[in-house]
RNA sequence: GGCCCUGUGGCGCAACUGGAUAGCGCAUCUGACUACGAAUCAGAAGGUUACAAGUUCGAAUCUUGUCAGGGUCACCA
């Protein structure tokens, strides 16, 4: 059935036949545009076993493969390379062939084999900013092509609800909030907390300018600030289980919660199965002393325990404190344990995490490994660079962020701006039309950081906004809308829908369109092999450059031909559908109309 | 300083993992709406892939060195 599987057995025929030689393997690539024909043949891997001049050898093999092999119809061969031009019928026998399937693309879910993608993982203090909605996209994205891919997917996040940091906007509300919440304020939240976050800094600045004002030394009057101080003792309060300090802690981290609901909503995401931090940071002792016991980790004279992975080319690394507490690392090993016991089906697990963390996760595979656990050799951290602003870092403490919710609504307006310009809207209803604006707004903005590798860094230029001309979500949603249109009036006009002749033989364009609508499938497993949603947004970018540019050339309607016409509606059609299920994939839904 | 990541036309990104003449979008310049929707299409101009050696039939991709930017080297998370 698949072209290149029968091609690739009929060369290595061709080789034996001809030159008495076995081939390991051949190598394929699609041919360039430049060139006529489908599939080439990279000859030059042959001559370690072929001796002679590729063309000659490229000539000889294209001779055997026309007579061997029924879709093959023409070749030529340019220097080493051989290229082989496949029938129209081929092609349309493949369009034949997925036309009605439903989820073209998408391979069939296996009930084991589970995989859990951790993404978002917040504090608890703040609002969620840029930076989260790149991890929020390319965890989510990540998970949903797993899925694609044939796996069983778990989306999960712990919550980092503990802390000095939450602490410190607990102290400042406590000293200057004089008993505000998110209703007496009509604030959410998150921004309600992140505000009191704001505050302490600026106290605490305050009180180290005054305590240096009155002959301090700086680094003394930074720990000695009484609110810090304060925000210190109320950590140490919340462990010991104070009543008080539990009960306040559990107000705001509510307060915190409902906010980043409505903002997960908007952003499109979702989990499966939540970890507080609260519940696990405890976790992960036991697995200490296990690893203690069998030398995977020794313990030094004050107490801690370490372990040494220089051999690995690492330094040694604390998992346990001297006084016997639990560190970051420590409450990983855990968590991950923890997690395997509540889904036994795991067999690896994604963490979505920005690459200055890149040495932490190194060192928590190996000792995973270490400590002997099958699953721990497919663990991967989805790394990803840092989204900077112009004027550099983003700061919460500062107030220098790009808020979530911000960014959104002003994405949405853009987007209902340039909509009301070109006004193609008129009998849509104000909800009709504010919904839309948010799929095109909330498009540009996913597509704008899902098509960029996730190793690289962003830098966000709020004064520029995302573009929605060009590579963008709004281009690839417009070409939707635009078939969609096409595909209401061919409804009207009764086009026939109905299986292709395959031998109406095929417009350039069209050959083009049916090539790329074959790599879908590849391209989603090459996506989940990756773990990288670029791939899938620059595929249906190609795919959709592809049918504009058929569009323009070709008419669909207007064609006389009942078959053509029928066959060229249809490929519209699956055009549309695959445009959609790829952007599924991203996060990012199509509208009927734009 | 050790280790990790990045460096591709003015700007933002690609390049099927070592293949052919390095593609695309902004921005600039030309054309195409009385048309299946111009948020589109067709074309022009713009490159020594940071630099230098090496590996081979063949390098943006691999090796080594240099330069630039970022990250990380806490009994913080």
């Amino acid at each position: 059935m698949n072209i290149q599987h029968t091609l690739e057995t009929e060369v290595k025929k061709a080789v034996l036949s001809l030159f008495e030689v076995e081939l390991p393997s051949v190598e394929f690539q699609p041919t360039r545009k430049d060139f006529e024909g489908d599939i080439t043949v990279v000859v030059f891997p042959m001559l370690r076993f072929v001796k002679g001049n590729p063309a000659q050898i490229g000539e000889q093999i294209g001779e055997f493969l026309v007579e061997a092999v029924a879709e093959v119809v023409a070749f030529n061969v340019i220097k080493g390379f051989l290229n082989i031009v496949i029938s129209d019928e081929y092609y349309l026998h493949f369009f034949n062939g997925i036309r009605s399937q439903e989820n073209f693309g998408y391979a069939t879910p296996a009930d084991s084999d589970a995989v859990m993608v951790e993404y978002s993982s917040p504090n608890t203090n703040k609002p969620l900013h840029l930076g989260h909605i790149r991890n929020n996209l390319l965890g989510y994205s990540v998970a949903e092509i797993l899925k694609a891919a044939g796996k069983k997917v778990y989306k999960t996040q712990i919550i980092n609800d503990r802390g000095i940091h939450i602490c410190k906007s607990m102290v400042a509300w406590q000293r200057f909030g004089s008993g505000e919440t998110p209703e007496s304020t009509g604030l959410k939240g998150d921004k309600l907390v992140g505000n009191y976050y704001v505050t302490f800094d600026k106290a605490y600045k305050e009180e180290i300018a005054k305590l240096v004002a009155e002959g301090a030394d700086l680094k003394v009057a930074e720990k000695e600030a009484p609110i810090l101080q304060e925000a210190q003792e109320m950590l140490r309060n919340w462990e010991a289980g104070d009543e008080e300090v539990v009960a306040l802690w559990k107000k705001m981290n509510g307060w915190v919660y409902e906010g980043f609901d409505v903002t997960y909503k908007n952003l499109g995401v979702d989990f499966d199965q939540l970890y507080y931090e609260s519940n696990t940071y405890l976790l992960g002792k036991d697995v200490v002393a296990d690893g203690l016991e069998k030398g995977v980790f020794y313990r030094k004279d004050d107490g801690s325990v370490w372990i040494d992975l220089t051999d690995e080319g690492l330094d040694e690394k604390i998992v346990l404190r001297s006084d016997g507490t639990a560190v970051y690392m420590t409450q990983d090993i855990g968590t991950a344990i923890q997690r395997v016991k509540d889904y036994p089906d795991i067999g690896g697990m994604v963490y979505t995490v920005g690459n200055e963390q890149d040495y932490h996760f190194k060192v928590l595979f190996l000792i995973l490994k270490k400590l002997g656990f099958s699953w721990a050799e497919k663990l991967h951290h989805l790394s990803y660079g840092m989204v900077d602003l112009p004027s550099g870092k983003m700061k919460s403490r500062e107030g220098t962020v790009v808020d979530a919710d911000d960014l959104m609504v002003e994405m949405t307006q853009t987007a209902g701006n340039i909509s009301e310009e070109l006004g193609k809207l008129e009998e849509y209803s104000e909800t009709e039309k504010q919904q839309l604006y948010k799929m095109i707004g909330l498009g540009a903005l996913k597509y704008y950081i899902l098509k960029v590798d996730p190793k690289k860094r962003i830098l966000f230029d709020p004064e520029e906004s995302v573009d929605f001309q060009g590579n963008t979500g709004p281009f690839i949603q417009y070409t939707y809308a635009r078939i969609q249109s096409i595909l209401r009036k061919a409804d009207s006009l009764g086009v026939p829908m109905e299986a292709v002749d395959t031998k109406v033989g095929l417009h350039p364009k069209e050959k083009e369109l049916l090539k790329q609508l074959r790599h879908f499938p590849e391209t989603i497993q090459l996506a989940a092999q990756q773990y990288s949603p670029a791939l899938i947004a620059n595929y249906t970018y190609d795919l959709v450059k592809g049918f504009n540019s058929f569009y323009q050339q070709v008419s669909i309607l207007g064609e006389t031909n009942v078959d053509q016409k029928s066959f060229r509606v249809q490929l519209s059609k699956k055009v549309a559908e695959v445009v959609q299920s790829a952007f599924l994939l991203l996060g990012i839904q199509v509208p009927e109309r734009m």
